[in-house]
DNA sequence: AATGCGGGGTT
DNA sequence: AACCCAGCATT
C-alpha cells in the first residue's frame, strides 16, 4: 500500500481555498450563532461545541445567551445556574473556566473579548482549536482552527498518516492548514472545513462524490480513504458498580446527595450512590431477574419485614440495612441504569426504600430532602436522570 | 506524554 | 454490546 504524503504545487494549494469558499457559499449550515461574529457568541458556541455535535447545542446555545447575555453576566453568574445551564452537555468544567475567563476578561480586558491571538490563548478553556475558532471567525485573524474534523479532512487530503490522538501530530496539520487557508476569509474557511468534515468527509462512509475537494484528494485517488484518519489509541472504560438509593420520607421527598467539588461530576446532585464489587453487583442483578422470572408483578410493595432483616446479610438488603438501618427497603431494586462516560461505565441498580416514621433519618453534610416537584431547580447528571426516569415510570404504574 | 472529564451516535 | 465521534487542563 502506498503510504507516501501527497504534496501539492503552490498552484494546487492556490485551488484549495477558494473551492472551498465556493462550497460554503453554497452549502453552509444556518446556525443561530453564525447570524453575526459577536466574538461573545463565538466564544460561547465553540466551548459548546467542543466534542459536542451540533443539533444537541443549539437548544443550550439559545438559552445560554438568554440566561447570560454579555460577558459581564456570565462573570457574575452563580455557579448553580451555570451549572444548570450545562446540564446535561457534559464536561462540566468546560462552563466553570468560561466564567473563570470571563470574570479575567473583565478585569484584564475592560469586559471585552481581546482581539489578538495571544491574549484569546491565555484565557482559560481556550486552547489551540477554540483560540483559532475566535480569532479567525469574530476578528479575521489568520489562525487555523483544527479540530478532529479539520483533521480528518486533511490526513485525506494529503494522506497524512499521523496519528491524530497524539499530540506531536498537532504540528503536521497545524503547518498544512497554515499553507493553504484563506488569507482573505480566515474564518469562513475555517467554518467550511467542519462543516464540510460534519457533513461530506464524515468518518464512515464519506460522500466523496459530492465534496467540492474530490479532484484533488490523495486518500479518494487511492481509494484510501477508510484508511484515514490514522489513531491508534484506544479509550478503556473502566466498569464501576454501584447501589443507588431512592429513600423517600414520610413527606415523599427523596434524599439527595452533592458530589464533591472535585472530579466527575463535579457538585452535581444524585441519589446517595454505594459502591459495591462486581461479583456482588452481578449476584443482586441475577436475584433480581429470578425474582421477576418468579413474579411476574411489580415488585413495588413487597418490603422486607423488619424481624427478617438480620436474616438476609448476603442480599440486597443487608447491604442497605448496613448502609441505612433506620429505612423500610423493597426486596428488590426497581430498576437498572448504565452510563458510558469517557473513561467510566457506570452500572447502577436502584433500590427504593421509606424511612420509618418514627425515627429521624441521619443527613450528611452534602445531603438533602427534596420533593420530586423540586428536582428542576437542581442540577442532576445523565445517569440521576435516568433513575428519576424509572421511578417516575414506577410510580404510574 | 499520559490521564481525567460527558454525552451522543451507528453498527 | 462494541464500535465511532474528541479539546483542554492537569500532572
Amino acid at each position: 500500500m502506498n503510504k507516501t504524503q501527497i504534496v501539492w504545487s503552490d498552484e494546487e494549494k492556490a485551488v484549495m481555498s477558494p473551492r472551498l469558499l465556493d462550497w460554503y457559499d453554497q452549502e453552509m449550515r444556518l446556525l443561530p450563532w453564525r447570524e453575526n461574529t459577536d466574538p461573545y457568541r463565538v466564544w460561547v458556541s465553540e466551548i459548546m461545541l467542543q466534542q459536542t455535535q451540533v443539533v444537541t447545542v443549539i437548544p443550550y446555545f439559545h438559552r445560554f445567551l438568554d440566561w447570560f447575555p454579555t460577558i459581564k453576566d456570565l462573570a457574575e453568574a452563580e455557579e448553580d445556574r451555570l451549572l444548570k445551564a450545562w446540564e446535561g452537555l457534559g464536561y462540566y468544567s468546560r462552563v466553570r473556566n468560561m466564567q473563570s475567563a470571563a470574570q479575567d476578561i473583565m478585569e484584564r480586558f475592560g469586559g471585552k473579548m481581546p482581539s489578538n491571538i495571544e491574549d484569546i490563548l491565555s484565557l482559560k478553556g481556550i486552547g489551540p482549536y477554540t483560540g483559532g475558532a475566535i480569532g479567525s471567525i469574530a476578528y479575521k485573524l489568520v489562525e487555523p482552527a483544527i479540530d478532529g474534523n479539520v483533521m480528518r479532512v486533511y490526513s485525506r487530503l494529503f494522506c497524512l498518516g499521523d496519528d491524530i490522538g497524539e499530540a506531536k501530530s498537532r504540528k503536521v496539520f497545524d503547518e498544512k492548514v497554515r499553507e493553504t487557508m484563506s488569507q482573505e476569509r480566515p474564518g469562513d474557511f475555517n467554518q467550511a472545513l467542519m462543516d464540510l468534515g460534519a457533513t461530506v468527509c464524515t468518518p464512515t462512509s464519506p460522500k466523496c462524490e459530492i465534496c467540492p475537494l474530490k479532484e484533488m484528494c490523495g486518500a479518494l485517488s487511492r481509494d484510501q480513504t477508510t484508511d484515514f484518519p490514522v489513531k491508534k489509541k484506544k479509550i478503556k472504560t473502566v466498569p464501576m458498580f454501584y447501589v443507588a438509593l431512592a429513600v423517600q420520607n414520610d413527606k415523599e421527598e427523596y434524599l439527595l446527595n452533592k458530589r464533591p467539588e472535585d472530579g466527575l461530576l463535579a457538585n452535581m446532585w444524585t441519589f446517595p450512590l454505594v459502591e459495591v464489587s462486581k461479583s456482588v453487583y452481578t449476584q443482586m442483578a441475577q436475584d433480581w431477574q429470578n425474582y421477576q422470572q418468579d413474579t411476574k408483578e411489580p415488585n413495588l410493595f413487597d418490603f422486607v419485614a423488619e424481624e427478617d432483616v438480620s436474616l438476609l446479610d448476603d442480599s440486597l438488603i443487608g447491604l442497605l440495612n448496613e448502609e441505612q438501618p433506620d429505612v423500610i427497603w423493597q426486596k428488590q431494586p426497581i430498576g437498572e441504569v448504565k452510563h458510558v462516560f469517557s473513561h467510566r461505565k457506570w452500572h447502577l441498580l436502584l433500590a427504593k426504600g421509606f424511612t420509618r416514621v418514627e425515627k429521624e433519618l441521619k443527613l450528611k453534610e452534602n445531603e438533602q430532602w427534596v420533593h420530586v416537584e423540586d428536582f428542576d431547580s437542581f442540577v442532576f447528571p445523565k445517569p440521576q436522570q435516568k433513575m428519576v426516569v424509572i421511578l417516575d415510570e414506577k410510580r404510574n404504574k
